[in-house]
RNA sequence: CGGGAUGUAGCGCAGCCCGGUAGCGCGCUUCGUUCGGGACGAAGAGGCCGCAAGUUCGAAUCUUGUCAUCCCGACCA
């Protein structure tokens, strides 16, 4: 067990507060709810935000970028999101600060109140839609396919490193049809981008699903989701795409000639995913001798530490160490040799460990003399001395073998914790212990806020293309048509 | 917004009950010895004790106020 390390038993979440801050990835900040993300936690993001990229292009989508400030009376226009977002927002009211006349140090000029008051963005539909009005005249304007990357900002009450901050960063994905099919068949294209990210490069295996009337976005028709399951058998959304119908286009007057030249209301999409992601992948790999990282996300994926006992070996075997990296980063793959002369190897072995990098490659004088290298890998802690030559081929399949074990790992357990239960004590005793239930529902919201109340559990998803079949509801044993998945979420 | 707790060196903490001018561990700096799983020795640097009043000859310590943060709930990505 890594030093100074709550484990995941004693406290599950002191252990994932003290690994965010112990690998580096992020600390808190002065500004209460915000936090720093600290170089290394941000380069993890980065190859979040770069492979998305990639993915939204590859489907068609641009990128641009819209104000963080919007009109306070733009959130009036849709019922349903104003009622939503009212009670987080940031709100700018002035413009001027001043010297105080009585010598009070700097205060807000009582002169410079706004006309209107600007909010931070919660989310962007509103100030995107205003602006669409004027990009859309007729169908050939159609489809518009925009993402930004941005940051928002929402009052939480309560926050948490990654997982809810008041400001976090995200991209959020708005796009524009013109008929309900393509839009709805926007939507679930962009649920398939983020569960082939989560599955395949993140390693988290999710589940897909559309959220009930009760847990949907406010001023969306269906909000599509992938759902994780996280080691201390709490859920975890870990993205959604929304189908907005023509919500925005009615209230911001965003309308459009069709073929037949007729004005018809816009159809609408947002999707996105945040840095919570961060918090989905730290809880679904790591241990309780720290981080454990896919490959493919990791800043890091080979580190390299020489063994030495005098200056003569240190050269000898950094230069080994160096003629590697420089064979491994041509082969494609990250690396850092940990030359560092201040600190021993069994403090460097532990540091890597904590920080998650897959590979480590141990070099010394004997390996130097004999032609060989002690290779570990860092999610079964294992270790084995392999051959000089052909290390890059055997290192550069690790990779994916480590992709593969960790998905295969974190499948096996959302796999063995989701249950099926037929009965309210069943029900009740699995939520208490945790996982993912999946149970016949009624198809009421009455019985969903019911079992929220007793159990705390909320209902996640309705599966995509979820099966109609014939039993009675878990809790209020009237007839029901489906099975859904309820849990404690993050 | 309810409940609990904490503010003393970069980090983790002791000292407070019983007032007398601040200490420990880690980290940091320099030198030497070390280096295949978190090294050791020696010598150093670093703090108006969250802030503001009050009591007192004297406050980290007592009183009052205030600010902030963290944790657990309710709410939310």
């Amino acid at each position: 067990m890594a030093k100074d390390l709550t484990t995941r038993k004693e406290n599950y979440s002191q252990w994932y507060n003290n690994l965010v801050v112990k690998a580096d990835l992020a600390e808190q900040s002065a500004v209460r709810g915000c936090m720093v993300i600290k170089p290394y936690g941000y380069a993890i993001w980065e190859f979040m935000q770069d492979a998305l990229d990639k993915m939204f292009k590859a489907t068609g989508h641009v990128n641009a970028y819209f104000p963080l400030f919007i009109p306070k009376s733009f959130f009036g226009r849709e019922a349903d999101h104003v009622e939503g977002f009212a009670k987080e927002c940031a709100v700018v009211t002035h413009h001027r600060l001043m010297n105080d006349p009585n010598g009070g140090g700097v205060v807000v000029d009582p002169d410079a109140k706004l006309e209107e008051e600007l909010i931070v963005r919660p989310t962007s539909e509103t100030i995107i839609w205003d602006t669409y009005r004027n990009w859309i005249k007729s169908y050939r304007d159609l489809p518009i396919l925009c993402n930004q990357w941005a940051n928002v900002v929402r009052w939480e009450m309560r926050t948490r490193l990654f997982l809810r901050t008041a400001e976090f960063l995200w991209q959020e994905g708005h796009t524009a049809h013109a008929d309900r099919e393509e839009a709805v068949a926007e939507a679930r294209r962009m649920l398939d981008v983020y569960t082939e990210f989560a599955e395949k490069w993140l390693a988290i295996p999710v589940y897909r699903g559309v959220k009930s009337a009760n847990e949907r976005f406010a001023g969306a028709l269906d909000t599509y989701c992938i759902e994780a399951l996280m080691q201390d058998g709490k859920a975890l959304q870990a993205g959604t795409s929304h189908f907005l119908g023509q919500n925005f286009a009615k209230a911001f007057d965003v309308k459009f000639l069709n073929k037949e030249n007729k004005l018809e209301h816009v159809w609408a999409t947002s999707w996105g995913v945040s840095t919570r992601l961060m918090g989905a992948l730290i809880m679904s790999h790591s241990d309780d001798d720290g981080l454990v990282l896919p490959p493919k996300i990791a800043p890091i994926q080979v580190v390299i530490v020489p063994i030495y006992k005098n200056d003569e070996e240190r050269t000898i075997t950094c230069q080994r160490g160096a003629e590697l990296k420089q064979q491994l980063e041509a082969a494609g793959l990250r690396v850092k040799l940990d030359d560092r002369d201040n600190q021993k190897p069994g403090y460097k072995f532990h540091e890597w460990e904590l920080k998650g990098v897959p590979v480590r490659l141990v070099i010394g004088p004997r390996d130097v003399k004999e032609g060989t290298v002690e290779v570990a890998r860092r999610d079964l802690m294992s270790k084995e001395v392999m051959a000089y030559e052909g290390l890059v081929a055997k290192v550069t399949e690790l990779m994916q073998a480590i992709q593969d074990n960790i998905y295969q790992k974190a499948l096996n357990f959302r796999n063995d914790n989701t249950f099926e239960v037929d009965t309210w004590d069943a029900f009740k005793e699995q939520i208490e212990k945790g996982g993912i239930v999946h149970a016949f529902w009624d198809g009421t919201t009455e019985t969903e806020l019911k079992i929220k109340e007793e159990t705390k559990a909320t209902l996640r998803f309705i599966p995509l293309d979820v099966k109609e079949e014939n039993g009675t509801d878990v809790y209020s044993g009237k007839p029901a048509k489906m099975r859904v998945y309820f849990a404690k979420a993050y």
